[in-house]
RNA sequence: GCCCCCAUGGUCUAGUGGUUAGGACACAGCCCUUUCAAGGCUAUAACUCGAGUUCGAGUCUCGAUGGGGGCACCA
């Protein structure tokens, strides 16, 4: 049985990096037909965001990341909220004063020995604390202090791990340090809460970034000083900027929430997310969540961090766009549509935007000039590739505009078979007659459609409009 | 400072002792085409370095270098 979990604190927005372990938790236990949980760690009371985990929540739901057990989901291990979880903690943590396996601290914050400079002697660097008798415990509890407590490390020794992506690693306990487990708030910290809830809700694998690897060791410990069997662990490697820095908010590196805000499917961002770290062992990079599901394989995660690429994103979510169906790329596309273009047949604007664009956010200048014509020059009618001249663009609206004035049947298809009877007539080519009506209609160089598609988009009177505009700039 | 981890083109990656080192993004060119895009084709571009082991090393070992992470009453 996989039961996974997914911690994050509330934040108030969904790191990159917190979206691929949540997914790759998920992926992990809906491809064993496991169980997801969510559980929330506000331990830090400095550091909750009120509405944060409103935003978790619609986070995930965006993402596609569904839960089987969570605060607003019981699953019968709950609480899943660890500031509603207190008394647990300090049970277990009394548990471990008992056992020897940890110690109150009186300590002033600012008394601790500076590990960072100091040698890393066990003796030199341990707390005093560690050695008070019975007594003088008692006795600094008569004075009022109210204490931490702490793991007591062993001075000997090494802790060996087998971790399913960096493989096995060992650390000498000398080297590590007696953390915090139960601070003077009542609080947990992380590294006492984490063990106490995996082992609790009864995770099985344990998915969170590298930087927990080298804490590992001392979870360990505490699961031994408990009794506890030890989770799998899968620590994943770091996503850094492509400048090979850290992803941070604060440098401005967008959360997914901002992805979404920047035109991205929610899917197209789960489907790289994915690929940063992990591959499917083929070719394949197109992912839907059910196809990840399926090919999803804790083996094949990679050690080595990886750069987050917004450009690849880019062409993934361009890919993802086009697979959309059309109707549903149209509702999505619908919020992004200016004022000015909406009296024209938005399906048909969807339509020829849906295989040009990569982002949605392209849209509103995508279609601008179709009702606001750019003031072009002249000289856009020149194209060596069609064969286009300045006199025979001349030559071609000036014969155009009467045939166009007199069609009927005004569609894509009716204009196109007309226009290209018109050039075999003349013996052009059909290149060389569309591209001054497509400049005309769109003055740039470069339009979402050809000159019928956008001749039918724009309507008869529209199109002649703009054709007498192109031609009067050419008659100068 | 100490400990741990990592290392294939600019980026994401395949590769598990013998390969012309494969794919994708980006870039350039060509084809297709009613412009652009999409699509198709082609090109440029990589095993950090040094020792070993081996008939043979991107793949194994050691070292160096570089990068990252950790050493909080943060997670």
């Amino acid at each position: 049985m996989f039961r996974t979990r997914f911690a994050p604190s509330p934040t108030g927005y969904m790191h990159i990096g917190n979206l691929r372990t949540a997914l790759y938790a998920f992926l992990l236990a809906r491809k064993h037909h496991g169980t997801f949980i969510l559980r929330i760690e506000d331990t830090d009371q400095t550091r909750n965001v009120p509405e944060a985990v409103d935003a978790i929540y619609k986070s995930l739901a965006l993402a596609g990341i569904t839960y089987d057990e969570g605060p607003d989901k019981d699953g019968g291990r709950g609480p899943y909220v660890q500031s509603q979880r207190l008394p647990i903690y300090k049970k277990y943590a009394e548990q471990l004063i008992a056992s020897g396996d940890a110690y109150y601290c009186f300590c002033k914050k600012e008394a601790q020995p500076d590990n960072e400079e100091s040698p890393g002697i066990a003796e030199q660097k341990r707390d005093p604390c560690r050695y008070l008798t019975v007594e003088q415990v008692a006795a600094r509890f008569a004075e009022g202090i109210t204490p931490v407590i702490r793991q007591r490390i062993p001075n000997q020794g090494s802790t060996t791990f087998v971790d399913h992506v960096y493989g096995e690693i060992t650390v000498e306990n000398t080297q590590l340090d007696d953390q915090v487990l139960l601070k003077s708030d009542g609080f947990p910290t992380y590294n006492f809460a984490n063990v106490v809830d995996d082992h609790l809700m009864e995770i099985t694998h344990v998915i969170r970034g590298q930087e927990y690897l080298s804490s590992t060791p001392k979870y360990n410990l505490l699961y031994q000083a408990f009794g506890w069997q030890i989770p799998e662990y899968v620590h994943l490697p770091l996503i850094l900027r492509e400048d090979g820095a850290k992803l941070s908010k604060r440098a401005g590196d967008p959360s997914f929430e901002d992805l979404v805000q920047m035109g991205f499917l929610p899917e197209a961002i789960v489907n790289y997310v994915a690929l940063l770290g992990w591959n499917p062992g083929d070719e394949r990079e197109i992912f839907t969540m059910e196809e990840l599901i399926e090919a999803f394989d804790i083996e094949r995660i990679n050690k080595s961090s990886a750069a987050f690429s917004l450009e690849k994103l880019t062409w993934l979510n361009g890919e993802h766009i086009r697979r959309l169906d059309p109707q549903k790329f149209h509702e999505l596309a619908l919020k992004y549509y200016p004022e000015g273009v909406r009296h024209l047949n938005l399906e048909k604007i969807s339509r020829l935007i849906q295989i040009r664009i990569e982002r949605f956010t392209e849209i509103p200048t995508m279609v601008k000039f179709l009702y606001e014509l750019p003031d072009y020059d002249a000289a856009l009618f020149e194209n060596p590739k069609s064969k286009s001249t300045l006199q025979s663009s001349r030559e071609i609206l000036q014969e155009v505009i009467p045939l166009l004035e007199s069609m009927q049947e005004w569609t894509n298809e009716s204009l196109f078979t007309a226009l290209k009877v018109f050039a075999e007539a003349h013996g052009y080519k059909i290149g060389t007659v569309m591209w001054p009506i497509r400049t005309a209609l769109s003055g740039q160089f470069a339009s979402p459609g050809g000159a019928t598609e956008l001749a039918d988009l724009l309507g008869k009177d529209e199109t002649l409009r703009r054709l007498k505009i192109g031609l009067a700039k050419l008659q100068l």
